[in-house]
DNA sequence: TTGTAGGCGTTATCAA
DNA sequence: TTGATAACGCCTACAA
């Protein structure tokens, strides 16, 4: 690779001169310009980005820590976030952390190593007293001290799939998730607030009895058997919210496996938007959040952090996505 | 940050000996070395990256240029390569080119400038002719002069699908494919090798009129008219080959639709490996790529691209996964 | 309008 | 055993 030098002697000029070409700044004399430019093309010169970063103290690099990004709304997001940046001439490496808090961290360190000018982390491990509030993270859907945060409203998304199900006339309820509220870890992520919005909006409605249901959180999963009993267990409920659409998904299954029919004998809404299961015949009905406006959200909170200075939390609207199962 | 220097200051040394700390090169003395891994400890201090990237001319940064990482198959390509380089310290910088050609090169331009290690390429644009061989470009699934590539075995996917339909009795067969070869683009991938031994299996052994379908390319969708119109003119086919899961899923929905049984009447075998339509019901046989061998296999060529400064290719098998649809 | 020189944070070489 | 010092490639005062 050509450097500035390599093309100042070619040229014969001096380095500042070929740097004022490339970067338009300063005064050039046209032809002197001319015949840099010429050089410039001749060699193939590209300034040497790394030299720049160390210049400039920002490396114009932006890491996504999250579980997985085969995850599809995980996937979405990272998408949507390196679109978004690229348009800011930020690059984007993605780091899986498989769940796993060791690997988090190591990120976490490797990042702060590379002067990444800022890392997005999505985590549900216990972590918080790890983190280094100095560092430029930017967190989604988990609150952490300190440090800015982005997260979908999913209160508000909570409230909504309530009113939907009541407005169909459903009399008897469920919730099912793994926010892990409570008693086997100290996280509350933001999730959680799915459930607080939905129990809520059902009691200041005059509903006092709410099946709900909480397993143990691990890979975003939620295992058959669970589903099964849970199910049986509860055949006279008429409308379920669930956590994730993966997770209404498991429940609509075993409850056709059952014989109840979905909408008409149980009606189900999901969370995430429904995309993730268009092969399954059925459209989950779902409260969606948009990857694109929670993106952008983290780009502008990315800039605030890095520009002001100054954190700034901001909440994404949800909508409704309209399926099949209501 | 901490620099290097702040630490030898504060160490009462010089920059060479707390360098040698770090590194763990050179002699320096018990006592010394305490000392400043005392003071490293105390301030935080993390070698900069970016420096000794400039020092060393080696970023430790792979791209990942491809259409889209929400594609479940790109996705767990994505995934697996991620977590291959990270044992080896790389890290890996995303770049979804959604299928456009100008940012496919935009990409690779930015990368000459950030001296990117080695960039993956996966694209199916008539690119070609503007890659310069000399870049360290490894390319997935597809053949571009002077560059080194990687593809799953799809030739021996395309002869596997036809053995099988072939043992189970078909007799009349389809395939469908939107690899583009020939007319409507220049573009040869791999892919098309799908196509080409299948055709040939059935050719030696006997079967001379196979139903070719080829559809345009773009977005890796199949339009539900096309299907449709594709089914209704063919009925008596038996066995069909898809080029893709997702194919083969359109396929068979407009088969049922149509009151074919699958596999009773018609058999399908799809390609990837069916785990993108787990929700679909019925899993889908396919001819399955390994993500995990194919990303193993990318580290291997970027590995030899630079160590050894010579081209490697490789073929990754393929296996057979076995559905509910053949 | 142009060139020289200093510095960004490291590592490696070479004296001391 | 240790410490100056010269790179790595670039940008930006400051001089000329």
């Amino acid at each position: 690779m050509a450097t500035i030098k390599e093309v100042a002697k070619k040229a014969g000029v001096g380095i500042a001169t070929v740097s004022r070409v490339v970067n338009k700044s300063g005064y050039v004399k046209e032809e002197t310009r001319k015949k840099i430019e010429e050089v410039i093309k001749e060699v193939g010169y590209k300034p040497n980005e790394i030299a720049r970063s160390m210049l400039r103290q920002k490396s114009h690099l932006v890491a996504f820590v999250l579980p997985n990004n085969t995850h599809l709304f995980f996937g979405e997001l990272l998408y949507e976030l390196e679109q978004i940046l690229f348009q800011d001439d930020y690059k984007v490496m993605v780091c899986n952390s498989s769940e796993d808090m060791k690997k988090e961290l190591e990120f976490i360190n490797m990042l702060k190593n590379n002067r990444v000018d800022s890392l997005v982390l999505l985590t549900n491990n216990d972590i918080e007293d790890q983190i280094d509030p100095k560092l430029p993270i930017v967190s989604f859907d988990r609150r952490l001290e300190g440090v800015p945060y982005v997260a979908s409203d999913n209160y508000g998304g909570g409230q909504m799939a309530a009113k939907l199900l009541l407005d169909a006339g459903c009399k008897k309820f469920m919730f099912v998730g793994d926010d892990a509220q409570g008693e086997s870890t100290p996280i509350k992520t933001e999730v959680s607030k799915r459930r607080i919005g939905f129990l809520e909006y059902l009691h200041q409605h005059g509903i006092e009895e709410v099946v709900n249901y909480e397993y143990h959180l691990g890979n975003y999963l939620i295992k058959p058997e669970v589903v099964s009993d849970l199910i049986k267990n509860n055949l006279d409920v008429e409308g379920i919210f669930a956590i994730s659409d993966a997770v209404a998904f498991a429940i609509i299954k075993e409850l056709e496996k059952r014989g109840k029919r979905v909408p008409e004998d149980v009606k189900v809404i999901g969370f995430d938007g429904g995309r993730s299961f268009l092969n399954s015949g059925k459209r989950i009905t779902s409260i969606g959040q948009s990857p694109k406006d929670i993106a952008k959200a983290l780009r502008n909170t990315i800039t605030n952090l890095y520009e002001k200075k100054e954190a700034s939390n901001q909440i994404v609207p949800i909508y409704y996505a309209k399926g099949d199962t209501l």
